[in-house]
DNA sequence: GTTCCTGCAAAAGCTTTGCAGAAGA
DNA sequence: TCTTCTGCAAAGCTTTTGCAGGAAC
């Protein structure tokens, strides 16, 4: 399975989301920029395409698409929150020399511990950080 | 094992880390109140005791005492950063009802994935959400 | 006396809110 | 026309920084 931008934008017709072109291109974006990218620097990369861009309308965007379930929220580190277009279980891994976010495959379905028997769990995250081979 | 103040005491001793009276306090309420608490919940419950507490001596202690390895930091959230004294490797799940966050055991060497191969990995952290048994 | 710690005030940074105008159905 | 979206400005919060006074050794 892959991401596509088309099957992105019918999950959001099907959710009765308008396609403005500002989410339009907020969703393009994190198709292509698969860096993690945080509000400041997805605001400033589109702001070179859209002039007129505010930040306010990327925040709002990407509540939306959160909400919708297209998009995650990466809290690995306190000061500085990071989205993800790839839902999927998998973990994040953060090189705390270059900064750099790697994904890594994960079993989650490994991870279920009898602790939480009786918890209704509706999200999994995974995070990692430690130096990455090329900074090693 | 237990996490006693005691022993905690000698671990910062052994640090060169002074013991001030603010410093105890913190490590003290930490020790008590596993409630996985924000930094305005430690300064507003050690007030009470320390009426010329400021915000500024938690920031600067949770700081020293992260750094020292006495403390870790939970950023399940991406709007809220919160203390644990409990540094062993253990998973933490937020409930987005009652906003309680419980702890529970995991088994982080199952986790190891092939994709970590050459990674240094220093901090490892599991974050689950969903609803509590208690809310359900 | 020297070093480190505390705490006030101010600054900085990120995110949300209010609102008016624009765009779209 | 009516609803929704955008974007500016302001407000709200959390966290950091500068600095002076105080405590500890």
């Amino acid at each position: 399975m892959q991401l596509l931008f088309e099957d992105l934008k019918e999950k959001l017709k099907k959710k009765n989301i308008n396609l403005s072109y500002q989410r339009l291109k907020v969703l393009e974006y994190l198709t292509q920029v698969r860096t993690h990218p945080t509000v400041d620097q997805i605001f400033t990369d589109l702001q070179k395409d859209i002039s007129t861009l505010s930040k306010t309308t990327v925040y709002n965007t990407l509540r939306v698409l959160v909400q919708a379930g297209l998009v995650r929220v990466i809290t690995i580190e306190d000061n500085e929150t990071r989205y993800d277009i790839d839902v999927r279980d998998h973990g994040h891994f953060k090189c705390e020399s270059c900064g750099k976010i790697y994904d890594f495959n994960i079993d989650m379905n490994s991870l279920i511990v009898k602790d939480l028997n009786n918890f209704k769990i509706d999200d999994k995250n995974v995070y990692f950080k430690g130096i990455c081979p090329q900074c090693l």
